[in-house]
Order: C-alpha cells, then structure tokens, then sequence
DNA sequence: CTACATAGTTCAATCGATTGAATAAATACA
DNA sequence: TGTATTTATTCAATCGATTGAACTATGTAG
C-alpha cells in the first residue's frame, strides 16, 4: 500500500533534506561522500524510483526522443530502427515510437504528442504525401526550431536535415549492370506511393533508358504497392507477353521476392532465362533462391548519421539544414546473368 | 524568443484562470461554453502544446506503455510489434519502445527507465534466460503489481499474465503432417536460446519422436541462432553425411528460408527431393522458393490478447494472473511432399 | 423578501525534483 | 583572536497542470 517513494521518503530516512536527496542522487560533489553514500544506500533500501515527470517539469527535458515510421512489415525500415535505437540507448535516450502506416493522420498526432512528451527531438521516415505544411505550422507551432532530422524519404522545400540514400545512383549501377550484360529489354516494377524515393527510383530508371536509346513503353513500367503480391502478380502478367522483357527492375527487394516466387512456380530461371534486381539489400536477399542482385542501401550509415545529427542538434548546435545523400553500393548475385 | 505558451499564457489573454483554461481545454462542462470556445480559439491561436510533464506529475498517469522486444531483425517480432501498436493507438496511449538485442542488462535498465517516466504497462518478449528474479524486486520494487504482460516466451513461476503461442501443439500438427507423408528419417535445427519457446518446440520434437518410435540420434538435433546463415550453414552440413533425413523442421521460418537458399544452390528440390518445414508463418513464407510449410503463429491474436489484457490490467481490473495459450494453425505448402 | 439551488468561475494546495542563493560549520590565514 | 575561505547542507522558489473547496452571481421557490 506504501506508494511510491519519493525524495522526501529518503529524506526523512536519512535525516536530510530533499535538497540533499537530489543532488546526492545525481552524485554532485557539493554533498560528502559519506552522506551521498548514506543516501544512496536507502534509496536503494526504499525501491526509490526517479520520478522523469516531476524532473522533466523541472528541467524542461524528459530525455525522450521520438521516432516515427511508415512501415513495420518492411525490414528495411527495421534495420533503421535498430541502428537508432542502438546509438539513443547509448546517449541513454528513450525512445518513442510510432508505426504510421503510411497515414497522415497518425503522423500528424503523433507529431503532437511527442511535443506533448517534452520529446527532445524527432527522427521521421515521412509518410507518404508528407509536405512542408504537415511538419510544420499544423501541429506543432514551435516545431519550427525543433530538432528534426527526415531519412530515407526526401521532403521538398523543408528547411530540416535530411539522411537519404542515393536512389539515382542506385538505380544506374544496377542499370548500367544489366546493360553490360546485354540486356535491351528491360521492366519497371515500380513503388506506387507518393514518395520521393519512388519517384527517384523510377525517374532514374527512365534516364538510364533514355541515355542508352531504349523506348519506355506502357508496358515497361508498373505500378504497385512495396509487397511480395506485387511482384508475383505482375511477372504473372508479364510471362503473357509476347515479347516479354530479359530484365526486370523491382522498386525494392520486397518486390523482387515476389517475382523470385512466381518464377519459381513457372520454372523460370532467375539468372539464366530473366534478370531480377532488387533494392535494398536486405538481409533476405543473400538468401533468396536464387540470392538477389542488388544495390545496398546504408541503412547502418543512414541510422547513425540521422541519430547523430539529431543528437547534436538537441545539443544546441547550429547551423543550416543538412542534406546527406549516402551512396549505395552494388551487390551481384545469382538472380542477373547475360541476356539469353 | 518567446517560449511556449501554458495554461497561464491562454488565461491572460482571455482573461479568467488557470484553472477555467485547464478545465475548458478537456471540454468540462462546468465552464460555459461560451467561454470554453473562446479559450480553445486562444489556445490554437497561440500554439498552445499540453505539457504531460506537468499533467503526469499531477496525474501520477504518463499516458504511456513501454514495450520491449529483444529480435526487429526478425520479422516475427515486428508483427507483434504493429498488432499492438494499433491497439495502444487506439487507446490513446504512447509506446516507449525497447530493442533488447537479447541482453539482458538492456533489458533490465528499459525496466527501469520505464517506471521512471511512469508508463503505466508493460509488454514484454523476455530476453532468453529471463527468470523472475530479473523480473521482480531487483530493479523496479514496485514491478509487484505493475501491468505487465509477457508474450511469446514464457517465464517460470512469475505472477504475471503471459499469451504465448502452443509451441507443442505447434511441431505435432508438423510432424504428423510430414510422418504421414511417408518421413521417417528426421533433423531438428533448433534455437539455441535460453527460451521457453526453443525448449518447448525441441521438447515436443523429441516427443514426437518417441511416440512415433523413432530414435534421436546426435546427427538429428542440431542448435544454432535464428538466423539464415545457420540453417543455409546447417544443410550444407547435412548434405555430406551417407543417408541425411529426409524431413528437416526448422525452428523458426528463418531458418528455414536459410535452408532453401542452400538446397536451390545444390540443386536439392525442397518438396521432392527433401522436406522443409518452418515455424512462424511470416508473411515471407508464402513467397520463398518453394513456398514453406510452416505453422502460422498468431501473432495478431496474441498481439491483441495481450494489449487487451494490459489495458484492463491498467485499468485496475482485479483478477488471478492469466496464461492464454493460443493455438497456431497448419499450412501446407510446396516445401514438403511425400518421402522419397 | 428570505432561503436556496444552480451554474460559472476562482482559490489555493498539490504532484516531485531542481537549483541559485543563503546559511552554518569547519578550516585556513594573517 | 578575528577574518577570510572552503565545505556541507538547507531554504525557498519554481516548473505547468489538476482538482476539491470556496465563492459569486443569477434565477427560483416558498
């Protein structure tokens, strides 16, 4: 029945002040040694618990801060995850999270209530659609100096730092791959979302085309949501054609898995009879049957270079917003061959 | 410059109290409504942002739970994770979120760190080799009644609810499926943690096994991490023995999708030539190469069961602690077939 | 015209930790 | 011995929202 107890408790414990309590707790030097261990001593006696809200009243920091993505059921946006939690856990920083499933209104409350939480800043994986007017303004007033870093996904005119992976690059190593191997007909299986990265991707795709003087016709670029139904659904349709495409660009690994099954089912041979890439490079992807050509995206650098640009922003440091483009890098496996 | 604006800030520019504002701001009736609206019309004017440090010190409630996982690397975890996120979202309640790495100093001091910002509930998939000593007194003595729900492992002897899946029931709807199919010669690649749930599905294998008749020999259980690696390793190892098995059940999908990717480069046909199974059912399982025979986990109804139970246990609800034990579901799929 | 609800608002204490300033005690210095 | 300095601790205000009790009009019943 003994609620829990306070600095008071201790302090009277003790025969000391509350004062003393707090400063003694937090090791300052100005408390001796002996009644700092005194203290210390029946606070562990008591089960004290450090109270963050009476503290984080006080101080104005409750030493959170928040992190919010677009979706869980894709481990690429996982990998992110770990690698920040990794470096807050060391800066000793909860975490707040939140799973936004691409929708707007979750962001948006969310957004609110990491403010509400005294969260000392904000690592976003903007929703789908995201503009400038959603991070701003609209919510949170005094977000404006808020410590906020984007990754992955790019927003337009925003004056917030962002970590985002070099999809052009990405997409020219792959495509430049694939033409050396031959190939000349190539597929678009493409991220239907509103994204900077969807648009990049494709927009990439279609300048390597151009550059290499091949025609983007309808039927080389699709459109579709990030899943494995995707990406078997539409090799489906593709293997109907008459004249079906050698190479086959998925927007993400996800996609790519999906064509991976359906060629597996039509005995189709990834590597020998069709090239499949994906991007990403997650971990999956080496195990893929056949294992997955590529391009790597950093999501290790991409991490720890966002949870390290916000944590010295929610130190005070100063200076104008930060766009970090990581290059990604090539992985060949056994999914591309030469053009049959 | 100017800072954020509180309770007192709205109150002098409509001019009444601290008190009215607060009362107006959570739609009390007592305040008239004409003065409520005037004060909602002041606070989204100047920005007003609720400061939960102050309410929560109040209160004695943050309007949080903590959650903590130990794998995001693997996908399974991460489904709970969005499960019950939906759930608390729609409860109004922030997730302070933990990835535990398997470590359980990681995971004593999220323990701590939650109860000091005072989340109100906790979700836990214990680290392996968890016991109720971590649980209980050593870091939060107050843990005794404090909402706490484990999933999917359990722990021995805790006071607290737990939803986990029938890992037993689990591995016999597999083996029968594959004993029927004409196997007899079987491999186990197990987890090698410290959890209930690679004790239990081992157990039950060598259940089965004796049931059935069969001998376990060293060469038929194998231990390893979750991971691809382990069962693409663990195959390979398999392949040079005289006579391998001719079923091989996994622990978990992962292993086994580490399995596929070792048969396809040695040209061994999972479903033909050898038999595959996995445990989870993640969405992956559908689309590997060839689609896996696993048993589907319920990750949604655990996920569920177990943010339902928290909630009514932070609500006060009185009640002996619970242990729901939720059954998981055959599903055949082209990774087995008849023995050779 | 008094007594009495009733609605609308304010008063004032409270939650628990923090911190700059004040005080007391002990030691050093002249 | 008296004063300056250091060391150890306490005082008291503060952070911002909440809430039971108190107060003040206004209206209603007797």
């Amino acid at each position: 029945m003994a609620s829990r107890p306070t600095l008071k408790t201790i302090a009277d414990q003790v025969g000391v002040t509350v004062s003393a309590v707090s400063l003694a707790l937090r090791d300052d030097l100005r408390i001796s040694q002996a009644t700092r261990e005194r203290i210390q001593q029946a606070a562990k006696e008591l089960g004290y618990v450090y109270n963050r809200h009476a503290a984080g009243l006080r101080r104005g920091d409750s030493g959170t801060v928040a992190v919010c993505l677009n979706d869980l059921s894709n481990p690429f946006f996982t990998e992110f995850l770990g690698h920040m939690e990794a470096r807050f856990r060391e800066a000793d920083r909860m975490m707040l999270f939140c799973h936004a499933h691409e929708t707007p209104s979750i962001q948006a409350r969310f957004i609110r209530q990491m403010a509400e939480h005294g969260a000392a800043g904000l690592i976003l994986v903007p929703v789908a659609g995201t503009t400038r007017e959603d991070l701003d303004g609209a919510q949170v007033r005094h977000l404006q100096d808020f410590p906020l870093v984007l990754i992955s996904r790019d927003v337009a005119d925003t004056g917030f730092d962002r970590v985002i992976n070099d999809d052009v690059l990405g997409i020219r190593l792959l495509f430049e791959h694939l033409y050396e191997a031959g190939h000349r007909r190539f597929a678009w299986f493409g991220g239907g979302g509103d994204t900077s990265t969807a648009r990049d991707r494709e927009c990439s795709f279609r300048q390597q085309m151009d550059a290499a003087g091949l025609p983007v016709t309808r039927d080389s670029v699709h459109h579709g949501p990030t899943t494995l139904e995707f990406g078997d659904a539409m090799l489906e349709r593709l293997l109907t054609m008459p004249e079906p495409p050698t190479a086959i660009m998925c927007f993400s690994d996800i996609i790519a898995f999906g064509v991976l099954a359906a060629c597996y089912r039509h005995g189709v041979r990834p590597g020998v009879d069709i090239s499949v890439t994906g991007f990403d490079d997650m971990a999956a992807a080496a195990y893929s049957a056949p294992a997955l050509t590529s391009v790597r995206v950093r999501t290790d650098l991409i991490g720890q270079c966002a949870s390290e640009l916000l944590l010295s922003r929610m130190a005070g440091e100063r200076y104008p917003p930060i766009r970090k483009v990581v290059p990604p890098e090539l992985v060949v496996r056994a999914s591309t061959g030469p053009a049959a």
